[in-house]
DNA sequence: ATCTTGTATCTTGTTAACAATCTTGTCAAC
DNA sequence: GTTGACAAGATTGTTAACAAGATACAAGAT
């Protein structure tokens, strides 16, 4: 219960979380490779330090994690793609419920913020910004929902949802329609729970709907999975 | 992609279930200590291989990592108690519609084996086995919905949630009612899957009534926390 | 008698060197 | 020219010793 947080714990959260956010916002790829060394150079840190925080990111499957071969920013499969956003989908409307019940004037304030850069954003042509802040009002809405349990969790999916959007979105295409968050705000902002439920819901299948989980991108690290044994290009 | 296990890494996981399994049929206590030499000796292995294990467990919120203090088995808070149990509300009502709308013939059958034994160990007074059990039921439900994603997070939630029974709950008390159980799997037996929806929402409902998160039990660990610096007995 | 202070012991955290594995480049043979 | 083996380099995994911190106990002071 006593989260004590000593200084080097708290410098070893900050670089997971930074390397959580590189994820969101797309600055590392899918299948990006995760070498301990030039972690350590980046940040300053020992190797040891390091290699927990990959421990912890591989826990939460955000990178994959292979013996004796390094740490990999995690490739979601199909399945498990469809897996995080049926999750999300189960979980969020619910999380947007709760969010109506127990929203506070300064909650829809930091809301409409974050809403109003993100199409700022948007119209500046920044996609990365966009994505990030897209993803950000995911989980501020765990946050208003005050619940650190769900937060984590959304936290997670969120961080994956960009992976996948990024392996198997449409590339033209921000993930997220900032009219959709927009109207999720204004029933906040009613406290109408049912409507923020059921926009929540829609929101999430309409970002389902465009992805094409059957299209295979192509990664350093599925050449192997994809050109594999099956055709031989030489004559046998 | 590829999670390619090496032996290590399976023994690694391997620990880390047993822990888990320890913790849901509370062989491990809430606030009990877990230092890095008795688990060594416990299972065998190097002391390097029992700090990832903690490290993981740790990030799971299974177990508290308190800096140069050591491993803790992790009690939830009241505030805690509730967003577990919130979110379990959240999520498990989906994930029974989820099952209801996949399970198989051999699932049912599972299931009937799980309840079985669930009711045997209640007869025969093995409470362990019977929380045991009653915990696995939530996990199996998953497992029928064939979500790994939401697997994983329902098996986190069920293993804390007994550390919650263990802390709050009524102690002649088991935790589920089997009889909650009986009528949930034959929801799916029926495939009516909105009642397995409610009839899960209901079941949680209940399970949460009988908590007194006011009631602070009293640990070695609390001790220094209760008894703090607040209300100094003897005359000052 | 109780509380404080100091010391000894034990536990955890860190570092560095070493071992094992994988990758890459080169060279010889066919 | 292509294929295969071999070797060098680099990266990850492991071990062991050391350092730092915390706990427990005992002795002395109030």
């Amino acid at each position: 219960m006593p989260h004590s947080l000593s200084p080097e714990d708290a410098q070893e959260a900050q670089i997971v979380e930074r390397i959580y956010e590189a994820v969101i916002d797309q600055r590392l790829a899918p299948g990006a490779k995760l070498s301990e060394a030039s972690l350590c150079t980046a940040f300053g840190v020992g190797r040891m330090r390091i290699r927990r925080c990959l421990l912890i990111l591989a826990s939460r499957e955000v990178v994959d994690l292979q013996p004796n071969r390094g740490a990999y920013v995690a490739q979601p499969s199909a399945q498990q793609a469809r897996e995080i956003f049926e999750a999300r989908l189960a979980i969020e409307p619910s999380l947007a419920r709760l969010a109506a019940e127990r929203v506070k004037r300064s909650d829809v304030k930091t809301l409409q913020a974050l809403l109003r850069n993100e199409s700022q954003a948007h119209k500046a042509g920044n996609r990365r910004e966009a994505i990030r802040l897209s993803g950000q009002f995911h989980v501020a809405l765990a946050q208003v929902a005050d619940n650190a349990v769900m937060l984590r969790i959304v936290k997670d999916l969120v961080t994956r949802s960009s992976l996948i959007i990024g392996m198997y979105g449409d590339p033209g295409f921000t993930n997220c329609r900032d009219d959709d968050h927009l109207s999720i705000v204004d029933a906040l902002l009613a406290k109408d729970s049912s409507q923020a439920e059921q926009l929540m819901k829609a929101h999430l299948s309409h970002i389902t709907e465009h992805l094409d989980l059957e299209r295979q991108l192509v990664t350093q690290a599925d050449l192997v999975s994809l050109f594999g044994e099956a055709t031989p290009l030489a004559r046998a």
